[in-house]
RNA sequence: GUGGGUGUAGCUCAGUCGGUUAGAGCGCCGCUCUGUGGCAGCGGAGGUCGCGGGUUCAAAUCCCGUCUCCUACCCCA
């Protein structure tokens, strides 16, 4: 084959299409519940939009950015992530006009020029869940909530949240600039990644894998930042603390959570995954406060909190802790026809099935043998046998695959025999479950 | 972007010391097969041996390059 994917893109086919849907349909659900309403943004804009958003020194755009010029000139990139490009959605279409706060989710690809491995792809997938309007920290708690909710009606468990604060503006440029004087004079101690982050983002030191690096930090007795949180942030951080302890989530503060985007401010979290299978990809779900990104976007002054959560490194932690997907529909009936005479009507009767559930017909004859076997094949509960016999009477003979027991429904009782029989195990009977487990 | 590993049929994999037309199992298609069978037997389709160079009388096999995927970094969901 001369054409295949590229690089870190794959196909998503059939087989997979369970666990896909169980995400998405959960974060429906989910999330809804929480009033969001369902967003979904261009898959490509301006660059400004990510590039303005995320900070020149921000990796994503110095190295990760699919940009491109379209025919017209325009300077135009695949969005590298979901936030920028909902606060412009917001702002464009006036949000701020409706009732506070706005709440968007969406599920969507993003893009990003990284090298592919475990957990990440070029093109990945994110489900996103914003509040904007509110500076509240009851919104960052809110926030939390709705990640907990999500992953706990996936099933997922093994997970730890990691709460920190990035503090304000003023906050981080006075802390970066304690690392800076710090951690300067032993500037030759560093190691060569270190150094560069020194001059691009210190804080990015303190999460740095090499020992020496953590070392020279225990060395130098270094503070964390949020030490240097201003009152404002503090009182803010606190009371994020306090709802999640209200409402018994449990967490950890950790003061050396940084963040590769510079919108972020205060509020900063992600759920980390405790599997060795996402060992490396260990966070499935990140997000924070960025209460200046409205006005960086050139809109006036709008807080939001949201998270990302991205769905490879979930299906990697719902396989990691065998969860049970649901399966998707299949087959109520698989129509075999006996005779050439016999193929259009079976196919007739397979539409009349149709009205009521996943139904096929076969297209030529076959041996009863191989067709049985392919009614099976193609997961049918029943195989609806057609030839003379039942042309003539009209009644048709119905088998069980899986018992192997045989009846008879006439034709004109065949739509109510269809109604009656049990649909309780595919996804639609999950979610339903889903939304009244949620509804008591 | 850097390092390590990898690549033969749709899938899982054989393929000797470099040797002539590259194999198996499963799967797919067909026949035996005319309504109680899901079996079994037989047959068929499907390959630029990732791609490109090189060495050689001869390359899936040896050498170089390159790409993919996996993986460790950087970084991130």
């Amino acid at each position: 084959m001369k054409y295949q994917t590229i690089k870190g893109t794959f196909d998503r086919l059939p087989a997979d299409a369970a666990k896909w849907r169980l995400i998405e349909e959960t974060a429906r659900v989910v999330l809804e519940r929480f009033g969001a309403g369902e967003i979904h943004t261009p898959i490509f804009e301006d660059v400004g939009v990510f590039s303005k958003a995320a900070g020149d020194s921000s990796d994503i755009v110095r190295k990760e950015m699919y940009a491109f010029t379209d025919r017209g000139g325009r300077n135009l990139c695949l969005r590298p992530e979901a936030t920028a490009g909902m606060v412009r959605a917001y702002l464009e279409h006036g949000f701020s006009s409706k009732p506070t706060p706005v709440k968007f989710w969406t599920f969507e690809p993003m893009f990003r020029g990284e090298k592919p491995q475990k957990g990440r792809e070029r093109q990945f997938h994110q489900v996103g869940y914003e509040i904007l309007g509110l500076s509240d920290p009851l919104a960052d708690a809110e926030i939390i909530d709705a990640g907990v909710q999500l992953l706990s009606q996936l099933g997922i468990e093994e997970y730890v949240i990691h709460l920190g604060s990035v503090g304000d503006p003023e906050d981080r440029a006075a802390y970066n600039q304690y690392l800076r004087d710090t951690l300067s004079p032993a500037f030759a101690r560093l190691s060569a990644e270190s150094k560069e982050r020194l001059e691009l983002n210190p804080m990015r030191i303190l999460d740095s894998k090499i020992e020496s690096d953590q070392a020279l930090l225990k060395e130098l007795a270094v503070k964390p930042m949020l030490e240097f949180l201003g009152s404002e942030a503090r009182d803010h951080f606190e009371a994020v603390q306090k709802c999640l302890t209200a409402w018994e989530i449990p967490f950890v503060v950790d003061s050396s959570i940084v963040r590769g985007l510079d919108y972020y401010r205060r509020t900063a979290f992600e759920f980390i995954h405790n599997s060795p299978a996402l060992a490396g990809c260990s966070t499935i779900l990140a997000g924070g406060r960025y209460d200046g990104l409205a006005e960086i976007l050139g809109g006036q002054h709008t807080p939001g909190v949201g998270w990302g959560c991205g769905a490879e490194r979930l299906i990697l932690a719902i396989e990691a802790e065998k969860i049970d997907v649901p399966e998707l529909e299949k087959p109520l009936v698989y129509v075999i026809p006996l005779d050439e005479e016999s193929i259009l009507y079976a196919h007739n009767v397979a539409r009349e099935a149709r009205r009521v559930a996943q139904s096929l017909a076969a297209y030529k004859v076959k041996g009863m043998g191989k067709a049985l076997s392919d009614a099976e094949k193609f997961g049918a509960r029943f195989a609806v046998i057609i030839g003379s016999n039942e042309r003539e009477t009209s009644i048709l003979n119905i088998r069980e695959l899986a018992t192997r027991e045989q009846f008879t429904v006439s034709l004109e009782e065949f739509g109510e025999w269809l109604f009656e029989q049990d649909f309780g195990s595919g996804l639609e009977a999950n979610i339903r479950m889903l939304e009244a487990q949620l509804e008591a």
